[in-house]
RNA sequence: GGGCGCUUGGCUCAGCUGGUCAGAGCGGCUGGUUUACACCCAGUAGGUCGCAGGUUCGAACCCUGCAGCGCCCA
């Protein structure tokens, strides 16, 4: 498994004194590139393990919440690749209808043109040459991340191949009767000038007003209404032009008499009736409603049921149309709610004002105010498809995770409304529908037809709207392995192993890509939904470019690298949560690089004159056998950290193998081979050193792949590159329990005596003699005596003495009590005797006190009775642990007295 | 109004299926130029795990209520 060397006197390998990810990291991404390292393996009989990623708006740019999905991606195919799985990641952009127009309109306006002007092809033309601008922009971003995804393979959802999917869905959702058009109020964006779905828009709690309005009875007074007026409430004054009926509830007694009257409309004269329905809610406002079906979801329902007449009120462009007297014309929708408001109070019509916080829709892209809008649409009925979705889910076919996010997944699809899929942009999939003009056929075909199949006439037209983006997004898992056609990719990488993406798009992207694999393939495109949090700042607010909190992800790799980057983000990102962070966070993943480079560094240049030690004759002392167990366990540890998407989790193990162990006392441990040791055993340690080294880099380069690359490419036992090298597998015969614990004594022990050394300030140089006394029943003894070189090492000072169970305590000696085992150091005259003292009664005192404790709890027969014996028997030995060590310190304080 | 989540040392957060889980990083303090690393080393001090009840032999972890914060949906 390890090959440790391969030459055979080595030379020292000089990495550069500073870290800088700068100085390598752009060119070891090339040679991955070039050399292939991205593209799946041949098949080789595992499972593949593909992901499709989430396509980021082609004019978009990229910000760290991308990076995070990212990284957490590139950490899974890293890993999964290492495993020697066939590792497919799909890279790709999408073309954004709403956000890419909206960008070339803005740069058409600098330079003075306007897209009605160009026309819509020149205007296409023009928009397609900024997209594969910034396409290569937003591929770059990902190149410095680290991105190891298959560019041959990337997809834009306006590539052919992907506009066939798409025209191949529409037609055939048209043919199952799913696709439908009809005039319904959509959301509609005044700015953008075009419908939006449900899902587009975002409601916000707003403090707005709630006008009291007076509306004249036709008829004079009535009993109850002396002043022949009736007072309705309303937040948007200005749709009273469209009013078409006065609603009460059906039981609401104040009203019962004024149904089927009729109501004079301030400002227009009209007539309109005073009607009963349900819907009105009694407490609100007067419990009188205006009803504007033209202009609210709900009045739309109670128009339909009372067969109200609908007034457009608004221009495509959110100006008051030419259905309305001739002052409100052309005014945009706040401007006519003055002038309507002024007019109510010239007449002495508006009866007061009152506040109110209400939910206002605005539009996802733009921020507009969202108007609803009567306006002929393409819809998808959602019912049948919703029903295969909730299928798969129950099924088990796809599994979130966290698994909170079902709860949003099935809320959605229970839910479900009807899906407005065109848009009033020039930027997309062109609505594959053809009208003609001589006998008004529809005609919905997978090849644009050249006459009406009905009547034979030419004189045909296509639709003028586009598709909604996510139209060709929710076939993203098949549409860019090739579907509709039945392709190699299609077979071998369908359907997809994970989705990682954020939740903000459960309902736009992930749920709607299930309906579609279920439709289409007959499948879940994906087996596992992975939702990563989002990235806030630390004051945990979303960052966002109002606030100017946002990090830009390459500023970071920058300034600390891509490594950093991720390594910072993998660690921060606990299932489920949201990662809170400021730029200073980057620190972390940083220092752990440097670590890595430092160590690395260390080992590489003492190699020089050293002769490897062939595998077959090599030997392993103790600690080199405890070092291989911690790297077993870490691997262990991460790898089912990873495949349960648990990143922090895996980054710490890594982390702290790397730091913990591996630096902090496995290599001090070898210094004592490699300063001290004979030329044989220099060669030994050397050879196991640099092992280690190689198989940690393994472990670190899904986490740290620039770093981890760029070292191993120096390392005399490399095999090649690192991307394509195995992840350290699990060996149980690395893994030994009883050394481990060992091992932890004797850390415990040295620990003890630095700790001593540290807070009595006797000098480093100091040589410490350590006496050693054991308990009679522990099983270390021989261990320590076999190491007694490294922990005398390890504390500076001369081998241990071990002292016989029976032995009197050493005079002269500052006592020290381990789990197991107490120490005795010979420094005692330059120990502060008082300092000391009081220290030991602190400890005693506490020691004392958790006894007490144990003895009550173990004295509480309940316990005893239904606890666990295992348990039981743990805290019997706390107690008693507690009670010699209390006993033992007291000595102590005896033999300073 | 419905749903979800959060509240753990000064800061940002981990703590899976109740019994060594009271932890990490940063920050603080003490001491260190032992030629890998001051982006470092050796130590060290900080928490009644939001509040109040309950279940249990035993709760940061389960249940109920309350308070504060955040998000989603209506």
């Amino acid at each position: 498994m390890c090959q440790p060397y391969r030459r055979i006197c080595m030379k020292a390998i000089e990495l550069a004194k500073a870290y800088d990810p700068k100085s390598f990291e752009d060119e070891i991404y090339a040679e991955w590139e070039r050399e292939g390292h991205f593209k799946p393996c041949p098949p080789n009989g595992k499972k593949p393990f593909t992901v499709v990623m989430p396509p980021p708006n082609v004019t978009g740019v990229l910000h760290i919440g991308h990076a995070l999905n990212i990284c957490l991606q590139d950490i899974q195919i890293r890993y999964r690749r290492m495993t020697g799985c066939p590792t497919l990641w799909v890279p790709g952009t999408d073309h954004a209808g709403i956000a890419t127009q909206h960008v070339v309109d803005i740069k058409l306006k600098k330079e003075g043109r306007d897209r009605h002007q160009m026309g819509r092809e020149a205007f296409i033309d023009e928009t397609w040459k900024v997209a594969k601008e910034h396409r290569s922009f937003i591929d770059n971003q990902l190149v410095k991340l680290g991105t190891s995804a298959d560019w041959g393979r990337e997809r834009f959802t306006l590539d052919e191949g992907l506009s066939k999917a798409v025209r191949e869905v529409f037609v055939t959702l048209y043919e199952r009767g799913l696709i439908y058009r009809g005039e319904y109020l959509v959301n509609w964006c005044p700015s953008c000038g075009t419908a939006l779905s449900d899902d587009e828009v975002e409601h916000e709690d707003e403090e707005g007003s709630l006008w009291h309005i007076w509306y004249e009875l036709a008829d004079g007074p009535l009993p109850g209404f002396p002043d022949g007026r009736i007072e309705i409430a309303t937040t948007r004054p200005e749709t009273l032009l469209g009013d078409t009926a006065v609603a009460a509830h059906p039981d609401d007694e104040r009203y019962r008499n004024l149904i089927g009257r009729m109501v004079k409309l301030p400002l227009t004269g009209r007539l309109i009736p005073v009607i009963a329905d349900a819907y009105v809610d009694r407490e609100f406002g007067t419990g009188l409603v205006k009803i504007t079906p033209a202009h609210d979801p709900n009045d739309f329902e109670v128009g339909n049921r009372h067969g109200l007449e609908r007034i457009n009120i608004l221009n495509p462009d959110g100006t008051l149309s030419s259905n309305l007297p001739e002052k409100y014309r052309g005014m945009d929708v706040i401007a006519a709610r003055k002038a309507v408001l002024a007019d109510l109070s010239d007449l002495s019509l508006l009866k007061g004002e009152e506040k109110l916080v209400h939910s206002v829709g605005h539009c996802y892209r733009c921020g507009t105010i969202i108007e609803p809008y009567l306006s002929k649409q393409w819809f998808v009925r959602m019912r049948p498809l919703a029903g295969k979705a909730m299928k798969a889910w129950e099924q088990g076919d796809v599994v979130f995770y966290p698994k909170k996010w079902e709860n949003t997944y099935k809320h959605w699809l229970e839910n479900i409304k009807d899906w407005c899929i065109s848009r009033q942009l020039w930027w997309g999939h062109r609505v594959p529908v053809f009208y003609c003009r001589k006998c008004g056929a529809v005609i919905v075909e997978r090849e644009d037809p050249k006459a009406c199949p009905k009547c034979g006439s030419t004189d045909i037209h296509q639709d003028e709207d586009v598709l909604d983006t996510w139209f060709s997004s929710w076939l993203w898992p098949f549409s860019t392995l090739g579907w509709p056609e039945d392709t190699e990719d299609l077979q071998r990488f369908y359907p997809t192993s994970a989705l990682v993406t954020g939740y903000d798009i459960i309902f736009f992207w992930v749920a709607r890509m299930i309906m579609a694999g279920e439709e289409f393939t007959g499948k879940s495109p994906f087996k596992e939904v992975y939702i990563n949090g989002l990235v806030r700042d630390k004051k945990g607010r979303k960052m966002s470019k109002s606030l100017g909190n946002g990090i830009d992800p390459l500023e970071i790799v920058d300034e600390y690298g891509a490594d950093a980057l991720r390594f910072t983000l993998a660690y921060n990102c606990a299932t489920g949560q949201d990662i809170c962070l400021d730029l200073d966070s980057f620190k972390m993943g940083s220092k752990f690089a440097n670590k890595v480079w430092n160590a690395s560094r260390y080992i590489l240049m003492n190699i020089e004159g050293r002769e490897s030690v062939d595998p077959a004759r090599l030997t392993y002392n103790e600690a080199d056998r405890w070092i291989l167990g911690q790297l077993d366990a870490a691997a262990e540890t991460a790898g089912q950290a990873l495949e349960s998407w648990r990143f922090n989790d895996a980054t710490q193990a890594v982390y702290s193998y790397f730091w913990d162990d591996f630096c902090d006392w496995y290599i001090e441990a070898t210094k004592l081979s490699t300063k001290y040791g004979s030329d044989e055993e220099k060669d030994r340690a050397t050879t196991v050193l640099l092992m280690v080294l190689e198989e940690s880099l393994r472990l670190l380069h899904p986490f740290l792949p620039f770093v981890s690359e760029k070292i191993y490419g120096m390392l005399p036992n490399a095999k090649g590159r690192l991307i394509s090298q195995s992840w350290p597998a699990h060996d149980p015969a690395r893994r030994d329990a009883k050394l481990a614990s060992q091992f932890d004594t004797l850390r415990e022990m040295v620990t003890l005596a630095r700790s001593l050394r540290s807070e009595f300030q006797i000098p480093p140089e100091t040589r410490m003699q350590i006496d050693i006394k054991l308990d009679s029943h522990v099983d270390f003894g021989d261990f320590l005596k076999r190491n007694g070189k490294l922990v005398a090492f390890l504390v500076n000072g001369p081998e241990p003495r071990f002292l016989d169970g029976a032995a009197a305590r050493p005079t002269g000696a500052i006592g020290l009590a381990g789990k197991g085992f107490e120490i005795f150091l010979h420094v005692k005259e330059l120990v502060d005797g008082a300092k000391l003292i009081q220290k030991l009664q602190k400890e005693i005192e506490r020691e004392r006190a958790f006894a007490a404790k144990e003895e009550a709890k173990l004295g509480n027969p309940a316990f005893v009775a239904a606890a666990p014996a295992d348990i039981v028997e743990k805290e019997k030995q706390k107690y008693k642990d507690a009670v010699v060590r209390a006993e033992r310190l007291a000595h102590y304080v005896e033999d300073l007295a």
